[in-house]
DNA sequence: AGCATCCATGACTTCTACTCATCGATGTAT
DNA sequence: ATACATCGATGAGTAGAAGTCATGGATGCT
């Protein structure tokens, strides 16, 4: 077996130019470095260096293994360090998941700063909203599920980030815009423009329209949130999103934000970790980056 | 340390699906492979995987591993095998010191030949016509000297490859071509045509115009042999060059060849090596290949 | 000529690496 | 539901590898 060790030996002799030399650097006696390169030379049949004066003179075959040395032996000690990385959580994949179209836009804020703050942590972001976010934790798809909905599982560990309104988003001139809060009924003649999925997936049905036994009068979708708000700004209906989401996007634009119903529809973005994971580094980093982002985020909460 | 055995563990669990199974296809046990990584783990603070039900999930560093292991592994391997190579003479570099002009030609012949016979071993032909083969090969800067002077000594070996005669080149038109042998004072009023290295290393010099004590009226250099043939046909100057050379370049010029001094000028190729490396396969193979090359050239050897 | 230093080698020792036996966990068949 | 088969982990014991020490031959330097 050709090994590490092996390779090690030849590219310190030739770097001490004797074996006497390499082995004091390598910590080993002189003797042990002889009987290591003689086996190699008997199991392979091939001399690495012979006896030149006093000193020694590699041979071809030596040559072309202190090449291989000089290529392999990096990347190994560039493992090494990778691996100590790993260890105190450094370096690793986060791999994210989420299962709402709110959860995605509150990651994007957070991801330069998680970037900058662990530049050796791959940031995988995992945007399909079909799948079952707390299986593809539980089978280790991925590491992080941002969700709204959190669960109480005993392997699992939820963290609340973010307390938010999800409002109705209305042109300023609309009769709506003046109102406190809005009814179920308030939508019966309206256009709703959602994100495109499932209606059971839209709180604005399950725990709105549905339970006020009431239906919009069409029922559209777009893309993404800023194509929402623009449809809303030219008066092409209404839309529901999280409060500071309106605030961000939407600070320019001729719309308003009402209360959906009398106490409005309260929710949050809960990230969730497999329990034990929570100590990694980067993880652990990355939960309390979140936190921070919360704190920031709250003064500005009386924005009406 | 990190070695070549963990990361071939790393693969072969990777392929074979579990521990067991990588066990059996390495030839040791179960136990020995848990042991081994179990080390490394330890090592670096970093689980390599983790026991999912009955069968094992890699974890990030083991991954990376894996990784490595991928990329490195197939080096190391070839490696090994390049070594047997080694071993067995199949690989080698053979560098190959003249000091002659005609020894290139010579060496020109044959290496399509040799390259063919032995496609790992690198052909490096150091063409300084200045050095000093002898202790080039003594100091192992060379493996292989071509030479017309073979010495004596007890640390190397010299095989002729090839005998000739150093003839005088001329004109089919001059003089000299009717002649059966010319004299040294037959060239005092010719120019000289010969390649550009010093006249000590010349014989048309040390064994004919110094000898008779005398010297051609102009006496200039040219790089390349089919120069010199071309200046000859154009009667620009005489040119002193090995007759099968001249047979084989010149065959289609009006030139002529003529014998320098009633016996000739002759000389004879040698291959020397160090002795106790005349066994290894790939120069032994050169040996033999350089004596087929003569046998085939001495038939034609009556080309008047 | 004498000395210092190089690498190779044999004998001895230490300790590593491996096997064996067993355990707990998990998936499967009855 | 329960027994069984199989997985990987682990502790104890052992065979063998790897390392040290002491020494010898060769070489270069003073």
């Amino acid at each position: 077996m050709l090994d590490y060790q092996h390779l090690a030996i030849l590219r310190e002799v030739d770097r001490s130019g004797s074996v006497t030399a390499a082995a004091e650097r390598l910590n080993v006696s002189q003797s042990a470095l002889s009987h290591m390169i003689r086996k190699v030379e008997e199991r392979y049949g091939v001399k690495l260096w012979l006896k030149q004066g006093r000193g020694l003179r590699f041979t071809q075959a030596g040559e072309y293994l202190l090449g291989l040395a000089q290529r392999v032996l990096p990347q190994m000690e560039h493992a090494e360090r990778v691996l100590t990385d790993f260890a105190q959580g450094r370096r690793g994949a986060l791999r994210a998941g989420m299962e709402c179209h709110p959860c995605q836009r509150w990651l994007m804020r957070l991801t330069p700063r998680y970037l900058a703050a662990w530049p050796d942590v791959d940031l995988d972001v995992r945007t399909a909203f079909r799948f079952d976010g707390v299986a593809a934790l539980l089978g280790h798809e991925i590491d992080l599920l941002i969700t709204p909905d959190p669960v109480d599982l005993p392997e699992l560990l939820f963290t609340p980030v973010i307390d938010y309104e999800l409002v109705l988003v209305v042109h300023e001139a609309h009769p709506l815009a003046r109102r406190d809060w809005a009814t179920p009924p308030d939508l019966l003649d309206e256009v709703l423009i959602t994100v495109p999925v499932g209606v059971e997936r839209l709180d604005i049905y399950t725990q709105f329209l549905v339970p006020g036994q009431c239906r919009p009068r069409q029922h559209r979708t777009a893309e993404t949130t800023d194509l929402m708000l623009q449809l809303v700004a030219a008066r092409r209906g209404v839309s529901v999103l999280p409060d500071w989401l309106v605030r961000e996007e939407g600070a320019q634009l001729p719309i308003r934000a009402v209360r959906l119903g009398k106490g409005g529809i309260n929710k949050s973005i809960n990230l969730g970790v497999r329990r034990g994971e929570e100590g990694i580094a980067y993880i652990a980093g990355f939960l309390s980056l979140a936190q921070e982002l919360e704190v920031k985020a709250d003064p500005s909460a009386d924005w009406s």
